[in-house]
DNA sequence: AAGCCCCAG
DNA sequence: CATTCTGGGGCTT
């Protein structure tokens, strides 16, 4: 029998990008409405649904479907990251194992909290449906009674995201991910589902097709399919061996164990995310200066981002498709990225990396024509404590002017003794700096050096961490 | 470390 | 107007 000793909650937000637009502007709420990106409705709430409009469907058709449609735009997502992470803070109350998956899921691992409710007699209702066949549930290990607690906690749960964010939810309750993900969207808008282990075979079944499992993409699916795969049923009652035709050996177990509704991945502890990225797909870029204008604007956008983060990234990376004239689905996406040794320090700067990198991967000779540009920065470390970043200092960010005119005459007492052009920066560029900003940069650099020494062992012993706190290893 | 692929919403 | 704008992880070099 595998181990049910977990009880880990799956919470899902109606329609999140539709629902974050009607907390803003109530009179939405009865109208039908859909989030517009580009030229396509991404979501809708669901008054828009009942006029059957669907995800990423074209506005000329979603308007012919519902001719009293209001759009709003929703190509900047800033507004429902910052919502989203409310949400995530908020879950965090209950257990420090907070996965976050897109901007409108959560996976909580509740089990500690379950244990201490054990036993409670006010916890022994079970709240919302219950997949599968009550009556016929044979498990003796207490897992029943730990996910009849997690459905209480998963209505207290969604009752606290509603009272305090106004947001409704779905969850789904069971004793590993993949379950908690699939009963939760058994029964929505604003429900809860759970499901008890011996149940899972047969919800596994019940998707039919393998494409409907999670983690089964569309490339699992056609691997499935060159081996006469294609339902779960089938899945199910293949043999290993067969599987491991097309998958290598682990890669093989695993996907025979999520048919089964087995899963042993554990919900990873809530981080902060580890890249932010931006990109758009407008019309296509042909000159230089607009590729700069792009940048430019996703510079100001990452500085935001990065300010409030409050960590300062590592490596800066660009990503381009170019405009095809041929068919729809593939996405081959060029990237080319680099580290980046300093912080960052002004948009100029930024932009100036962005086009070194874009003309790696495009020839300047040649006439281009971009579909889809993006810049994004990720290995993210924490800041020295104490001393500002020149990031900050530029920005003028927590810092009063006295200290900011002490910092440079520190630096102009000490440039001329240690200052060098630090590697990853332009030496064009930092040759028309001002010296002490010079200094500023260098000691930066000194600084992220020993920073990312620290960073190493931090990861090192937050594995070992991990290890001793959960008894497994992530 | 860089670049690509696959997965997700 | 014709699948957007992200973010995480793994594999190969």
């Amino acid at each position: 029998m595998s181990d049910h000793s977990r009880t880990i909650i799956h919470l899902d937000i109606d329609c999140f990008y539709a629902q974050v637009e009607m907390v803003k502007n109530p009179a939405l709420k009865h109208q039908p409405l859909g989030i517009q990106q580009k030229t396509i409705v991404v979501t809708s709430n669901y008054v828009a649904r009942q006029f059957g409009i669907k995800k990423c469907m074209p506005i000329p058709e979603a308007k012919k479907l519902c001719p009293d449609l209001v759009l709003v735009k929703g190509e900047d997502l800033y507004e429902y990251r910052q919502v989203s992470q409310q949400v995530t803070d908020l879950l965090s109350q209950y257990s420090q194992f907070v996965e976050r998956l897109g901007l409108d899921e959560n996976f909580v691992d509740i089990s500690e909290l379950v244990a201490k409710r054990m036993g409670d007699a006010d916890y022994s209702n079970l709240e919302g449906f219950v997949y599968g066949d009550v009556n016929s549930f044979d498990c003796d290990c207490g897992c029943h009674e730990r996910l009849v607690i997690g459905s209480v906690i998963a209505q207290q749960m969604r009752n606290s995201v509603l009272e305090k964010l106004q947001l409704t939810t779905c969850a789904g309750i069971a004793h590993n991910k993949i379950l908690a993900k699939i009963v939760g969207s058994l029964h929505k808008p604003n429900k809860q589902t759970v499901i008890f282990p011996n149940s899972a075979p047969e919800l596994m079944i019940s998707l039919g097709n393998v494409g409907k499992i999670p983690w089964v993409g569309h490339a699992t699916k056609e691997l499935l399919l060159s081996i006469d795969i294609t339902t779960v049923a089938e899945l199910q009652n293949c043999s290993k061996s067969q599987l491991e035709k097309v998958f290598g050996k682990e890669k093989a177990e695993n996907i025979l164990n999520l048919s089964f509704g087995t899963d042993e991945s554990l919900v990873k502890l809530k981080e902060k995310p580890q890249s932010y990225g931006l990109e758009d797909s407008g019309k296509p870029l042909v000159t230089e200066q607009q590729v700069k204008e792009k940048f430019k604007e996703f510079s100001k956008r990452l500085l935001k981002l990065l300010i409030e983060d409050g960590r300062v990234p590592k490596v800066i990376k660009v990503s381009l498709r170019r405009h095809n004239p041929a068919l729809p689905m593939g996405d081959p996406k060029e990237t080319r990225q680099c580290l980046f040794n300093v912080d960052l320090s002004n948009e100029t700067q930024i932009v100036a990396m962005a086009m070194s990198l874009f003309w790696k991967a495009v020839d300047k000779k040649q006439p281009f024509k971009i579909g889809v540009l993006g810049l994004g920065f990720s290995k993210l470390v924490e800041k020295p404590s104490g001393k500002r970043t020149l990031f900050e200092f530029l920005h003028g960010n927590n810092a009063d002017r006295a200290t900011k005119s002490d910092k440079l005459q520190e630096s102009s007492h000490s440039f001329q003794t240690n200052c060098q052009c630090p590697p990853g920066v332009d030496k064009g560029v930092f040759a028309e700096l001002p010296l002490e900003v010079q200094q500023e940069l260098w000691d930066d650099y000194k600084r992220k050096e020993d920073g990312l020494k620290d960073a190493k062992k931090a990861k090192k012993s937050g594995t070992l961490l991990n290890f001793v706190v959960r008894g497994k290893m992530q």
